[in-house]
DNA sequence: GTTCTTACA
DNA sequence: TGTAAGAA
């Protein structure tokens, strides 16, 4: 398929697929008239880049630690070097830290949102409990 | 009409 | 990342 087709498909802006060749992320063939041609297995292969992205993992590391999440790893694990250990535990840890971060805020939220539905009328309270979503917005 | 590259915001 | 230009 070409490029127009693998974006609409994983939900990507052709700027970006071309990009991610860019940074080694994926390759692709290229047609005679110069389109590239991609094989079908990129679909699932762009859907998992990007949840690495949204993971907060940059393209630099996501180049070295794909090969090491494609599917058939569950017996052989010949590619696991010292380093590469090291940047996924790394990894891993600030992928818990964001978490914890986001439940920190979704929290405020949803305790914020409480407050609002539930007894209004109370002007004082509100700001009090919009104060408290602030304190907590990024503390690592 | 679709894609390509290069460049700029 | 988006968008624009100019060519294929």
């Amino acid at each position: 398929m070409r490029i127009g087709e693998l974006s609409e498909r994983t939900d990507t802006s052709r700027r970006l697929l071309r990009y991610y060749e860019e940074q080694q992320l994926i390759v692709s063939t290229r047609s005679p008239n110069g389109y590239r041609e991609y094989d079908e297995r990129f679909v699932d292969r762009v859907m998992q880049i990007r949840g690495l992205l949204d993971a907060g993992l940059p393209t630099r590391i996501i180049k070295q630690i794909l090969p090491c999440l494609d599917k058939p790893r569950t017996i052989h694990f010949p590619d696991a070097t010292p380093e590469m250990l090291a940047t996924l535990t790394l990894e891993r840890d600030r992928m818990t830290e964001r978490i914890n971060c986001l439940i920190r805020n979704r929290d405020s939220v949803a305790e914020y949102l409480d407050a609002v539905s539930g007894g209004l009328a109370d002007g004082a309270r509100q700001d009090a409990v919009m104060a408290g979503s602030r304190t907590d917005l990024k503390s690592a």
